[in-house]
DNA sequence: ATAAATTAATTGATCATTTAATTATTTGCA
DNA sequence: TGCAAATAATTAAATGATCAATTAATTTAT
């Protein structure tokens, strides 16, 4: 492909920038993100992103370095940010659970409204073992949710209701599907809420039983 | 790697079968599934099924042929007979909106009750745009729902409740999320269902309010 | 002021690796 | 032996990653 025009900015000839180094940047960062968002992270490849930037998959590398450094770009300038206004909510709600739940739940359908496709990415991505924004988006989307819920969950467990190969870091995303899943606007689970026909400790002992069953996958033995 | 004792069946030796022939081929078949289910249908390779399986991979191709053959028979083989009981609960409801949304609420909880690993492959394979399991969950999997909801897709449309740009076979994928997302046992809008808070109709103006702002991804332009 | 040197951005081509898919070969049982 | 089952080895395509060469904006020297 030459220097055609298919690209979103004027085409920028080589040499040295005159200032918007970082303009560039940013617009991989989008495509790398709509890509992702758009079909997966792990069925994306650098080719696809680069083509839908309009560049050279060299230019991923120039700026990004791998493709894993690419995907934590995303990560840190694009996921996370979206998600402060969350956070920032439940740092007011401190470390009172019924607090922190309402604050979740409020607050998740607030940031989803502005940008649609998290749920999608969030949902889609977590639900994959071994795949690389799991751990980010268990251990740093929302800090101290999934502790919370773990300290719940343990104490279910104890008295033999869930199943203990559970994931109790999966909770979280149970709250995401059920609350926003899968755009934004009234969910279903929101306006229960606030029609107080379910409490936030409701909706914790709602979710508890709801994975009381696991989130299973089937294992080696004979599964179906 | 070597044929290395981490499998689950005892090691098959080369040479005739005493008879078992299917056997193999449905434990082959229930090892895509598992490794599907877990890792997402792009992000797995037919090395990690064969491993998984205690096999070589081209196992894989002497019983099904390539990937996608083998896909298809997961499909076919697993997948749609695990629908049947919803299928044949859709059947009995007819074409009366209210009773098709109630069956298919009430149906699916059921299903998913006897096969975990169900809402999340759903999930996630409808999530990604251009994947291969997206065309047979949108008209296979459920048939006649999606058409319902297409139908009163169009009114909501024709009166600008709803994004021009959204598929509205995706209002089945809000279905399956809010109805038992992530596993079984008795979700939230199964229990609101039960207990009158909300009946059929209501479940379906909640679900095209919930996509009156799309599934939005970011496009080519300025996302973020 | 103009030309040369410098430096950053971008490209096209290419490498090694992995993957899917195929073929050839071996194994064991009837 | 004959034949199906299973493996090992092979091929082709795609992917992530890298490289030298090219281009142009900026700086430096004259």
């Amino acid at each position: 492909m030459t220097v055609s025009g298919k690209r979103a900015k004027p085409p920028r000839r080589a040499g040295r920038p005159s200032g918007d180094e970082q303009d560039l940047r940013r617009h991989l960062l989008d495509a790398a993100l709509g890509q992702f968002a758009r079909t997966g992270i792990a069925a994306t490849s650098l080719r696809a992103i680069a083509t839908e930037a309009g560049v050279t998959p060299a230019m991923l590398h120039y700026y990004f370095g791998d493709k894993a450094r690419l995907l934590h770009a995303v990560i840190d300038e694009r996921l996370l940010p979206a998600l402060a206004p969350l956070r920032a909510q439940l740092e007011r709600a401190g470390n009172d659970p019924p607090a922190l739940t309402e604050a979740f739940v409020r607050g998740i359908s607030d940031v989803v409204a502005g940008h649609p496709w998290l749920p999608t990415l969030w949902v889609r991505e977590v639900l994959c073992e071994g795949g690389a924004l799991r751990e980010v988006l268990f251990d740093r989307a929302v800090p101290g949710v999934p502790q919370l819920l773990a300290q719940r969950f343990a104490a279910a467990q104890a008295h033999g209701q869930l199943n203990p190969a559970l994931d109790p870091r999966l909770l979280v995303v149970s709250l995401v599907g059920l609350t926003l899943f899968p755009a934004a606007g009234a969910p279903i689970w929101r306006r229960a809420f606030d029609a107080e026909a379910l409490g936030p400790e409701a909706m914790l002992e709602h979710t508890l039983a709801l994975l009381g069953q696991g989130v299973g996958t089937p294992k080696r033995g004979e599964p179906a």
